[in-house]
DNA sequence: GTTTGTATCTAAATCGTTACAATAGAGCCG
DNA sequence: CGGCTCTATTGTAACGATTTAGATACAAAC
């Protein structure tokens, strides 16, 4: 069924390896060769398979990426930046979901370590990254995105989240909150432990403001509702004046759950701050107060580091972080 | 420096088939030999070259999905549907962004032909389907998704758009607007002609009522901003009252502008429409009233239906189409 | 002791491509 | 015109798995 180089070779009148040359080498084939060759691809309709080249060369043209939630604009951004750098590598971005879940995120590692590609990004889905390592050392280089290795074992693109939880919360203090909320979880990721972590030093910072932590099972607009709605049957006086949300999804389930009743108003009641500036943000009901990160630019820094990694294949490998500092953008939902 | 079958075969004292008699057809082997095998594998670190695998059986376990706009979330949202589906079958999805590109499109297209992924599900950025045809022709099923085919010539998963556009203006006269205009393009994609098309009928049967099209050069936010502002410029009594936006990204651009300023408020001053029903609309600035589709469903059929063309293989395979019907949810943007 | 059967083995072919060494032919020079 | 370079082309051996056929070993059953 499939036309392969050797029927080509045939119509073209000209010997398999010459076929293979003039995709691979043309400069070495004579013009007109050349030509000949062009036309019996075209008339054949032959596509190059490439399964059978990358077995042969034993190197890929893809970069596999693992997004935490392809339904969260903050990494479908990231992953359009890091589709425009693999595309100037003339690489090809694979995109694969793992919905925040471990089992996921090796089911798909293992596809993508199988299908030998050029190297792997991954927005970690949990604290554990003794599984990535084996992969790793296995040959396979792999750059975590906004994420840094505790061991710093890894090379990796990330935002300084203590800085940003910092940031937001110092804010709220600012506006002249002081019963405070951090909203979000599960406390197996990262970027949640550390956004609380500098939430919590700018408590420290300031004497009498007490900080509450509301746990989630996920980072999703559903699971911000369900915060929502517990925080609505609580008493008046139990009610915090501030929450500082994990991220924007949890941030917009919130607003979600508020709306509906009319207990809640953000932000009278409570000051709401978000995180990763999605532009849905900037048009929820309540304009949302959020710490923004160069996304876009993360997604792209990360496929180059990968990209130095894959072409050292030296033994000791050198790795590299790069760190962008957040920025909180204040809207309505903090207004005072 | 990869582990191969032979070296794990030596290392567990078997042949190389029975390494690969474990790992296809474990049945056939003893298992106290199956636990010797895997101990090696596990021991080596052993992971399957699926390159060489694909190249000897000839068929790949993963399924392509070009996406028109992954910072969509309706297109992520029929990749979560598409995903759960092919994991079903044990495929695997990946996905790609051809960003309403016609050369990206090709270029993607080209590279999953090369890997000869099972099959490819397509959200078309252009009207000409003709790469598409050769690309089937020459063995690889395609689905298109959120899309018919005018010939009906590719098995598809849709929405009736025409009745969403319908539904969606009749929706405006009904509450009184007369003074429409349909924001939206590029008419090159299929889904704006047709929720155009579905407009227009809703305004030939209500005489007096007029419809002006606004077109834009994508379905994004920046689009729909860009739609806004050219409005803040004109002249009050030659605005729309109504404003039916072929998705809802452009409805929040638009959305986005008219908050900027106070010189137009929606709804009191015009009522807005969107299309998709992303979980964003809900919680928008102004709750936006929108067209919702199944969309993780579609995402589902598309696989299912790509399966079963997969699985026939014949000459003459059946093309099916699955259509279905879309629903309005009425929210504050055309409150009157 | 022969038969039957199960579990495994060896060896070789195959998938479609690319890399590499070898060869053929043309052109040039002394 | 033999010898030489140079370029265009060719033949063949990989890459790493799966598959098949046929051989072998060792039980248990007759």
């Amino acid at each position: 069924m499939a036309v392969n180089v050797r029927d080509v070779a045939k119509a073209a009148g000209v010997s398999l390896s010459t076929v293979s040359n003039v995709l691979n080498h043309p400069q070495r084939v004579a013009d007109k060769t050349v030509e000949l060759v062009l036309a019996a691809i075209d008339e054949l309709g032959f596509v190059r398979n490439d399964v059978a080249r990358q077995l042969r060369v034993g190197k890929s043209r893809s970069i596999g990426m693992l997004l935490l939630d392809v339904r969260n604009p903050f990494f479908t951004d990231l992953a359009r930046g890091a589709e425009d750098a693999s595309g100037q590598h003339s690489m090809n971005l694979l995109l694969a979901n793992t919905d925040e879940n471990v089992d996921r995120e090796q089911a798909i590692l293992g596809v993508f370590e199988e299908q030998r590609v050029h190297g792997i990004l991954v927005t970690p889905a949990s604290d554990n990254l003794a599984p990535l390592v084996k992969v790793r050392n296995r040959g396979t280089p792999i750059v975590l995105v906004d994420r840094i290795s505790h061991d710093r074992n890894f090379s990796s693109v990330s935002v300084d989240d203590v800085a940003g939880g910092y940031m937001a919360v110092k804010h709220l203090i600012e506006t002249g909150r002081t019963r405070l909320a951090f909203a979000g979880g599960p406390l197996s990721i990262q970027q949640v432990v550390d956004r609380l972590k500098g939430a919590q030093k700018a408590v420290k910072e300031h004497p009498g403001v007490t900080l509450e932590v509301i746990d989630c099972t996920s980072l999703s607009i559903p699971a911000g509702r369900e915060i929502g709605s517990q925080l609505l049957d609580r008493h008046r006086e139990t009610l915090p004046d501030g929450i500082f949300a994990a991220n924007d999804l949890v941030a917009i389930g919130i607003l979600q759950a508020c709306i509906g009743s009319d207990k809640i108003s953000i932000p009278r009641d409570i000051g709401l701050v978000g995180y990763d500036d999605i532009s849905f943000a900037a048009t929820a009901t309540i304009a949302l107060t959020s710490v923004r990160q160069p996304t876009q630019e993360m997604g792209a820094r990360a496929v180059e580091l990968l990209m130095q990694e894959a072409d050292q294949d030296g033994e000791d490998l050198e790795v590299r972080h790069i760190e962008f500092k957040p920025e909180l953008i204040v809207r309505d939902s903090t207004k005072k």
